[in-house]
DNA sequence: ACCCAGGTGAGGG
DNA sequence: CCCTCACCTGGG
């Protein structure tokens, strides 16, 4: 392990709510701070006031890179600032206030949620921590070990040479043949997870919503949660009934309805405001968690 | 023995 | 296009 690294962290983002919000997979509470699995190292980190303090567990990675992934440089203050215009996420932020959304790696992200399909949170987790170790490449440890007993996130081609029976040993359940369909597209050319990214947010859903697997949830959470499109605004059963009842008065309504009525009201910061309605409206319910 | 879980896809109205 | 339903599977 090295000396411990500085990342800025601008207020007011907060590590800890940004990664226990449900939009990350691999990141654990360790000893008074976080350990993450991600860009190819595993990643110690820890917040004091305005900066972050990062320890590599594996090889050394990039602390900007890092920054990117938890979101540590998105303008949160202006985005708040904007959000407390609404009168129900001003109440909702002063238990939410700091949640940033994070850059995640598009593939890792676009399996993850697929796996996420009618499933739960720590099943989610684990089906991917398996998935790593089955078909990942291991970690190294910094100090030159055999390997930092964690393991990558396994590349399109690893996956889409693998038998059905040895993913759905990684407990992906009936989802097993989504994920190699779509790491054979990955790995093949059909899809080209690059170009989704500078494709304009409808285009980019609709082409991921190709995708057996992925529908309009899943394909929200992809474009928002790795590549950066704050339009997206997905709806989930926590998402529905808060929105439902904080703004429509109780009535019921649809995923589509309260899609297309949130980019209306959110625009740009749209995937913000789900973000909080999200943490806000599943706190008052406790269930799963991550 | 059920019932549930951060949805999706197929089938019929 | 809207509505309904089955769905792998581990943990209550």
């Amino acid at each position: 392990m090295s000396a411990p690294v500085e990342v800025r962290a601008p207020r007011p983002y907060d590590l800890t709510r940004t990664l226990s919000c449900g939009q990350c997979f691999r990141w654990s509470e360790a000893s008074g701070g976080w350990r993450g699995v991600v860009l190819g190292t595993v990643a110690a980190v820890r917040q004091s006031g305005e900066r972050l303090l990062v320890e590599w567990e594996g090889p050394p990675g990039s602390p900007a890179l890092l920054a990117r992934h938890l979101g540590a440089d998105e303008p949160l203050r202006e985005i708040e600032r904007h959000l407390r215009r609404d009168p129900r996420l001003g109440a909702a932020l002063s238990a939410t206030s700091g949640i940033a959304i994070m850059r995640q790696d598009p593939w890792e992200c676009l399996i993850s949620y697929i796996v996420s399909a009618f499933n739960n949170i720590p099943k989610i987790r684990r089906a991917i921590r398996l998935l790593a170790r089955r078909f990942g490449d291991p970690i190294p440890a910094a100090g030159g070990g055999p390997h930092a007993d964690e393991w990558n996130f396994p590349s399109p081609q690893r996956l889409a040479g693998a038998s059905l029976s040895d993913l759905r040993a990684c407990e992906l359940g009936y989802r097993a043949a989504y994920v190699r369909a779509v790491a054979r597209a990955a790995a093949g050319g059909g899809l080209v997870l690059e170009s989704v990214g500078r494709m304009p947010y409808p285009q980019a859903r609709a082409a991921l919503m190709e995708l057996p697997g992925v529908g309009d949830k899943v394909a929200d959470c992809v474009t928002l949660f790795a590549y950066g499109f704050g339009e997206a605004f997905p709806v989930d059963v926590w998402v529905q009934r808060t929105v439902e009842r904080w703004y429509f008065g109780g009535r019921r309504s649809t995923p589509r309805a309260i899609r297309e009525w949130a980019r209306g009201r959110f625009g740009p910061l749209a995937g913000y405001a789900q973000q909080h309605i999200f943490t806000a409206g599943r706190a008052m319910r406790p269930l799963g968690n991550g």
